[in-house]
DNA sequence: TGATGCATGTAATCCGTTACATGATTCA
DNA sequence: TGAATCATGTAACGGATTACATGCATCA
């Protein structure tokens, strides 16, 4: 799924600025499964501008630069909805992490052990993102499963690797007996 | 982390062909984390190889296609351990499968529940794959600790996966009523 | 006889990231 | 005064995928 169709599904519930849209992929109820820079997403915006699958209306702000809104179209709900028909390919899960992990002896303890647990500070960051966004209350259907979904999969892995990390030091500390 | 240090991580703990590493990648123990094609892993070997990382022995076979066995050196081994020495990146995880979610009122409720099934027959394959990897006799430190952990993480998706197509269907009933 | 597995490789193309460019305001 | 936030955009670059090219053996 390309960028344009990641901004045009998510105008498809709110107008937004590029900038918002950044925003809201990075820290919002995407943040864990999505990623798009500036220099995608404001391409792609223009993009759909010239398609009329989303109109721009350009806003002055005092005190801060101006801004642009987009707001999806008809047409834009409807080439949405044609994307959206297709079954969606699979997931894309890409892990330094578990390869690192893999090449364990390559690795000293120590370092193996920092490389747990910024992973877990990784994840558990995400985690506190998704309560963030439940608090603020994102409650439609489609928000309350993929914020599910989302805590199932990092409530486990978290717990996976406080439980490895249990068992290192009770190895190490067997070791240095 | 590029298709190059890939390589270079997989013929670190055995010899292999780049049709062979591609395998391990799709069908292995990393199947559910690491991605690459043949127009990117031969190219990946070649540059190793000059680089004087691996070497390289042709084999003649039988009823076969010749093939190119690489292995690491001394240097490779090396350069593995500095490029590993780096704190790995986050990991990264895209689902058009979740985007979809979100949007579910854009779908039917038939193409939800098909979607669905289809991501919950994607995880319980690559959870076989985990499976077979650990019958086959992968129980060093690392291949555990992977296994582990894609295990621990595949079977919570598969659970609330699960739990959501019956809350679904529950629905689904109580509307026909 | 046609698909599948084994085996290696290149070139075109796509898509996205990174870095650069600009600039006002607010907060520490 | 310097960093951070708001706000938009382009150009160079990189990295990987896709499609193409080749060819033999085996199995259904």
């Amino acid at each position: 799924m390309n960028v344009r169709t990641l901004c045009l599904g998510f105008l498809s519930t709110q107008e937004a600025t590029g900038y918002e849209i950044k925003k809201e992929f990075e820290e919002g109820l995407f943040s864990h499964f999505i990623e798009a820079s500036y220099g995608s997403i404001y391409p792609a915006l223009n993009q759909l501008a010239a398609d009329g699958l989303v109109t721009v209306r350009e806003e002055e702000q005092s005190g801060k630069p101006d801004k642009k809104v987009y707001a999806i179209t008809t047409a834009g709900h409807a080439a949405l909805s044609k994307w959206l028909s297709v079954v969606p390919a699979r997931d894309k899960y890409k892990s330094e992490f578990l390869f690192e992990m893999y090449l364990q002896h390559y690795l000293t303890a120590g370092h193996t052990v920092v490389a747990i647990e910024k992973q877990l500070s990784h994840l558990r960051d995400d985690l506190k993102c998704i309560d963030q966004c439940r608090a603020e209350g994102n409650s439609d259907e489609g928000a309350t499963f993929i914020m599910g979904y989302g805590e199932a999969v990092l409530t486990a892995s978290v717990s996976y690797l406080e439980s490895k990390l249990v068992e290192m030091k009770s190895r190490a500390a067997k070791a240095a007996e």
